[in-house]
DNA sequence: AATGGCTTCATACTTTCGGGTGATTTTCGG
DNA sequence: CCGAAAATCACCCGAAAGTATGAAGCCATT
């Protein structure tokens, strides 16, 4: 293709056409006697300041980017659960025991009396009594009450 | 300083001493009479030659690389109560129906049986056979585990 | 018209939970 | 060592929760 041709060997043929535009306006500067003294060194001076240009011109196009990497921070949120940190204050003024507040883990774990009270190797009316005490601490009537209030409170996770 | 102001000129200094040396070497060649025909053409190819290779070198020294920032997504983590999403895909998974999600909500809350039939106006048989559908779906068999299940699906807040 | 899913309700039965009470043993600080 | 708190266990009873089964009405899709 004709076109292909020119597009590939566009920077060949603009650097010609500079170079003969420049020798051409050069020559008739000289005609017209407006150099005459240190004719060859603007000459050259000329020519060297527009192919430098060009030079320039040329290595900014044809150079790839220099690619730098930028580390650019982006917060990803993400679901987490925050590090669960035992209020101990509250478990202190509520008087929760350490028996009572593993029935409590257990309980909000979804199991029932009788598998805590297998967890815990301890009879089934114990952990009902553990469970009485919690409910009465908490002030609530169901285990699944306690649950949402211990964990609002910070009790357990 | 000296050697500063060289420094900071040493591009134009080096540009005045690439072209005298050109023109003496040229000049040279002239006189060994190797070249006398086209002279004029060859001085100025010549030059343009050097000066884009300048003009080349220049500019890749004195551009300053062009940035591509390439962004690299670091995981910044923080504590956050996450904004409660509904997981629709979870929902929509196990075929949880709306009014059984009504009653799991209310459920977590620790409402009892009763309750959720008054919330609902429907008896309490009705929200039994709903509660028993969730278990099945959820593959529990009591409410403390549905609850439990639930929030790690992000069924519930 | 038929099918299937959702919601509703009912009945009957079993299991678990929770309240109340009382009692024994263990632990631990003063 | 003594006493209080904690932990353990037992028994009873009623309430709540959960299981199983059936069924009717509604609504959208086929």
């Amino acid at each position: 293709m004709r076109s292909g041709f020119f597009q590939k060997n566009k920077t060949i043929f603009l650097y010609g056409f500079s170079l003969a535009i420049l020798l051409i306006l050069l020559r008739w500067l000289e005609l017209k006697y407006i150099i005459y003294d240190h004719a060859f060194e603007i000459y050259a001076g000329s020519i060297a300041l527009v192919f430098t240009l060009l030079g320039i011109w040329l290595a900014r196009k044809l150079t790839k980017p220099k690619v730098e990497t930028r580390v650019v921070e982006k917060e990803v949120y993400r679901i987490m659960q925050e590090p669960f940190v035992l209020n101990e204050k509250a478990l202190a003024s509520l008087g929760m025991s350490q028996r009572e507040l593993e029935v409590l883990e257990r309980m909000s774990e979804g199991l029932s009396n009788q598998q805590i009270a297998d967890q815990l190797f301890v009879s089934l009316n114990t952990v009902k009594t553990h469970a009485a005490r919690i409910f009465e601490k908490l002030d609530v009537q169901r285990r699944t009450q306690a649950i949402e209030k211990a964990k609002r409170m910070g009790l357990i996770p």
